[in-house]
DNA sequence: CTCTATCGACTTGCATGGTAGCCACGAGGG
DNA sequence: CCCTCGTGGCTACCATGCAAGTCGATAGAG
């Protein structure tokens, strides 16, 4: 039930502490293992089990689980247990509500930024994009989806929306998601067709146009996911339904 | 230096447990303290005189102080000390684009909702503050102003949306913000029009009006506030700057 | 008088033990 | 056979003690 063989290394960097405390390395690798999949929604995370797990004491546990809590990552029942968050299909709307309007902003501020290093890198990137595609590549196309996006947010110089932005995509936890989406037929080719509309609209320093065009992208991508999980529900039979 | 005497009854419901966690309870009281004023941003908060005011032990405290965190209600230096946090000019910025961008997708989602109760709610909220104005009562247009705001993005009825948003106004500690930006001449009766416009808008279902007119409500607002924090520095002569 | 080094009081970080509540399993009665 | 009640094992919650780092005061050397 529980995957703690997975931490072959127990407490690597408990006694060697690199400068961050111990709850923190707990909270970041926890996270990433929760955003990266590792850690399926509805998971249990027993706090005597992570703690001999990573080979420190129950407290730094506790401490790193309120913090993934408060940051929406897992859910703990008192007296009960803690488990990973399992999104309702509401919470997943108003998720991806507020990737657009997030994603939508940043771009708009961006444009009005001018030129900028962000804006070179977003270039690169969406030239690195359209290489993958050009090869079918959709592994590596999907690494820069991620990066167009960060570089985006990055790119609107605001680190409250940057904050944010990470919170509510660790959240949705991305990264699974982004391949199902481009599993749609001819969703990769459009995705890339529309950064690229995007990344004119910035150039052209059209904050309005790049808002609005970003909102379809955004719009466009949630769309094809949502299908993408239709078909992948109905390939896996009847499943356990929330 | 510490305001521990305003905790009169120590570990009031600690004892009596009414259901919720104590960390719960302390979290809560001392999110209250620092978005009313209470605890001034650069107040120290001991883990021990905690503890004791409250009367309990530090483990809750701690956990406590720790969400807080995470909120970014506080700043915990390691072996140093916790202290409230005082949020640069910039990250102020930050906040109030966010702001911005938040309250006016609320306005652009309820327009859209049409016909809902948060919207009689808010044509009664109004109506209170013309009573307000016309009464010159500024306090009381204050916290209309708060209800105002509040019952947009709740009738925007997205929970992820209004969870964001509080930390945003909880990290502003907007209710000490909002009767500066009112001392401002003409600003409370600017302030209601708007508010009188927004809705308007929303009412006439146009979205993309009610957007707009409320994203420059929220920069009028912060102009205000902008002007009234330069007169008060300047009424209190030289003082700690940051 | 000035600068430096050491000491000590303070802080948070972590470990550990006992407690209260929840939940499922199983025995007993209907 | 079904339903009810008790009990044991599990969980997170809280209290407490110790350790380690930080920073200021203070005494001493130059």
């Amino acid at each position: 039930m529980q995957e703690s063989s997975r931490t072959a290394e127990p407490g690597r960097r408990a006694q060697r502490n690199g400068g961050v405390s111990i709850q923190a390395g707990v909270a970041d690798r926890l996270r990433r293992k929760i955003t990266k999949g590792d850690l399926t929604p509805g998971s249990s995370l027993s706090e005597v089990a992570l703690a001999e797990a990573f080979g420190v004491s129950r407290t730094p546990i506790r401490e790193a689980l309120k913090q993934l809590q408060t940051e929406g990552l897992v859910e703990i029942r008192p007296r009960v247990g803690t488990f990973v968050s399992t999104p309702s299909r509401r919470e997943v709307t108003e998720l991806f509500q507020m990737k657009e309007l997030l994603e939508a902003a940043a771009a708009r501020l961006l444009a009005f930024r001018g030129q900028v290093p962000e804006l070179d890198r977003l270039r690169a990137s969406v030239r690195a994009a359209d290489e993958a595609v050009a090869a079918g590549d959709v592994e590596r196309y999907a690494e820069l989806v991620h990066e167009f996006h960060e570089l985006l947010i990055e790119g609107a110089d605001n680190g409250k929306l940057e904050a944010h932005y990470r919170i509510l995509m660790n959240q949705l936890a991305y990264h699974r998601l982004v391949r199902t989406s481009l599993a749609q037929p001819r969703r990769l080719v459009n995705s890339n067709a529309e950064h690229h509309r995007v990344l004119e609209y910035i150039e052209a320093k059209d904050g309005d146009g790049a808002e609005r065009v970003m909102r379809e992208h955004v719009r466009a991508s949630h769309h094809a996911l949502v299908a993408g999980m239709e078909t992948q529900d109905r390939s896996s039979a009847g499943e356990e339904e929330r």
